[in-house]
RNA sequence: CGGGAUGUAGCGCAGUUUGGCUAGCGCGCCUGCCUUGGGAGCAGGAGGCCGGGGGUUCGAGUCCCUCCAUCCCGACCA
């Protein structure tokens, strides 16, 4: 490709707008342009990219027996009554009428038709199991589309959807996946992480997320330090380790004290002079059907997914001050279990432990000393519903958890019968028994990959590409375009190199050499090729290393092996 | 959806407080000269519904009302 042919209008100084590095970058570097909120063109660069990340998910999903095909973007409304989301996927899902006023919708995913195609043509036990994915564009009409292509309303998304005849069928599914994931995200040069997540209200099943580590990640991650263990969970789901029986002897008496303003566990803790961990700290949540009382330590916090997963409710927000003072019969900030009466009552397993404890006494200004569980006030469920933070002991192994950012870029699911059952999609055994087929649902981001990658591969000067999801390989700068000893030598070495399957861009513009410097750069192709005056001279080649700023003099000759020798270590 | 902010040339911004002639600056773009190893220099030039609509006024980028868009924080979320 020559540059002067080429549609990579990069900028100086990027939008205000723009927030995280890959957002900028992209900008800056030519790659994409805003059309709407969380809607972009892809300019030519970038879909050079994106067919990269492509082909390497194709080859991967195909390895594994997957089987390509595609479905539509619109989807009638009927589906989804019938699986019962079109009501239940609220705002997100983009919806539009026909001409004659029929209700459709833009898939955000594709359960609904690919479970329907499968009920219409799957029967047999046979005919079993089935790996089915496309690459296509989805829809969701985020309330927050930010960070670029992070997360846009339009995204690109590889989804594979699979069909088992039993749970063991599944497993087999499921680990396959594991494993391409795993070597996709390898191949894309990415850093990153397989964690447990939570499988919310779907059901208890397995699910995995692959999070690029990465600061300016949305999700938090825990992961073991050890390197024994591979115990690595987004914070949603880290599961703490249960603390020790205390013995339950030098229980003092339950006091009074008044806390005069003291409404918030630092506060408390100050006044009183108790430790933080020391205090009972008492939240009323409200779900969709009740107000639930949840104790935590003072120094920790409620992970409302745990307490969700456990009132097994669909929603859970903290009351507000009227539901506070209606339960607790006080203002907010000196809540706590004793005497609370006609609420459940959920206490973390620290706070079951907790020996002569402060807390919220339902009256303004006081709180108990000396509050004991079991003895002052009884607990309806005492289970794991906390945050677990860095540095707390793993589940698995008790070294030490580690805390990062991450980019979720994939996600593996197992569905089970959910959406089999509501829409039918069934099979007969041997035994000529009708069964539900089992399936799982696997998806990864490509245009989010695509600035994750950013997020993990840049500097100052621009974006860094991993050489295998690059958008070219290297670019040839002829540092002198009125020299024509420079531009033949220039021409011939692209010729060259393309002959060689390598993928280049000649930047033939009459620039001056340091805008083409600044424009590689930022556009970060792994390998930069400088022809000057020297080149003529010596018939030695300059290549530089984009990561490394590393320039090496390849004799004329040998530039062909010595450039794929290179790019095989990036 | 709540709170905050911003919309002026392709990009970055000034001008708005205190209304006043023809709306400015830097970068980018076009033409010419010159230059050619890290975003050069000189000269000339093109480019604006000042987010939209309504109002106040002799006069509105500037004041008022309204709508829209975008961003940030929060809530929410596969």
């Amino acid at each position: 490709m020559r540059a002067t042919e080429l549609l990579a209008p990069t900028l100086r100084e990027a939008p205000a707008d723009a927030e995280v590095v890959s957002h900028r970058l992209l900008l800056r570097a030519g790659f994409i342009r805003r059309v709407a909120a969380g809607v972009y063109n892809y300019l030519p660069l970038a879909v050079r990219v994106i067919k990269k990340i492509e082909q390497i998910i194709r080859e991967e999903m195909d390895r594994q027996g997957g089987q390509e095909l595609l479905m539509p973007i619109l989807q009638p409304a009927e589906l989804w009554q019938e699986s019962g989301r079109w009501d239940v996927y609220g705002p997100e899902l983009f919806r539009l009428k026909d001409r004659h006023d029929r209700d459709f919708a833009l898939g955000p995913t594709h359960e609904e038709i690919i479970t329907t195609l499968v009920r219409g043509e799957v029967n047999s036990y046979k005919q079993l199991p089935l790996l089915l994915y496309q690459i296509q564009n989805k829809y969701r009409d985020e309330r927050r589309p930010r960070f670029g292509l992070m997360r846009g309303r339009e995204f690109i998304m590889k989804d594979l959807y699979s069909f088992d005849r039993d749970e063991e069928g599944l497993q087999i599914s499921y680990l396959k996946m594991h494993e391409a994931y795993t070597r996709i995200f390898q191949r894309c040069g990415l850093r990153f992480r397989p964690v447990e997540a939570d499988s919310g209200a779907i059901g208890g099943s397995e699910t995995h997320e692959f999070m690029v580590l990465a600061e300016s990640g949305e999700a938090s991650v825990l992961f073991c330090e050890s390197g024994a263990c591979d115990y690595a969970a987004n914070v949603e789901r880290a599961a703490q380790v249960s603390p020790p029986e205390k013995v339950k002897d030098n229980l003092k008496n339950i006091a009074e004290k008044e806390t005069p303003d003291c409404r918030t566990i630092e506060e408390v803790s100050q006044f009183l002079g108790i430790a933080a961990q020391d205090i009972i700290k008492t939240l009323l949540y409200e779900t969709e059907a009740e107000a639930v009382a949840v104790l935590v330590r003072g120094d920790r916090d409620v992970n409302e997914i745990k307490l969700l997963n456990t009132l097994g409710c669909l929603r859970v927000n903290l009351a507000g001050e009227e539901t506070i003072r209606k339960v607790t019969g006080a203002s907010r900030g000196f809540s706590g279990p004793v005497g609370l009466k006609g609420i459940k009552i959920i206490a973390d397993l620290e706070v079951a432990s907790i020996i002569n404890a402060a807390a919220g006494a339902n009256k303004d200004n006081i709180h108990w000393i000396n509050v004991n569980p079991g003895r002052d006030f009884s607990i309806d469920i005492i289970t794991d519903v906390r945050m677990v933070e860095d540095g707390e002991p793993c589940p698995c192994c008790g070294q030490k958890l580690k805390e990062a950012r991450g980019i979720e870029v994939g996600q593996i699911f197992k569905l089970g019968i959910k959406y089999s059952k509501l829409l039918g999609a069934t099979y007969l055994d041997e035994g000529g028994k009708v069964k539900p087929v089992i399936m799982g649902c696997y998806g990864i981001g490509v245009t989010r990959t695509m600035a994750a990658a950013i997020e993990q591969n840049n500097d100052q000067d621009g974006i860094i590409w991993p050489a295998a999801i690059a958008p070219f390989h290297a670019v040839i700068i002829p540092v002198n375009t009125k020299d024509a000893g420079q531009t033949a030598l220039a021409e011939a070495i692209y010729a060259r190199l393309a002959a060689a399957g390598l993928e280049t861009i000649l930047d033939d513009r009459a620039e001056r050499a340091g805008v083409k410097f600044k424009d590689a750069d930022l556009i970060g192709c792994p390998l930069r090729i400088t022809v000057g005056a020297k080149a003529l001279t010596e018939r030695q080649i300059e290549v530089r290393v984009r990561r490394t700023g590393e320039t090496t003099m390849i004799p004329e000759e040998k530039l062909e092996s010595a450039v794929l020798e290179l790019l095989k270590e990036l």
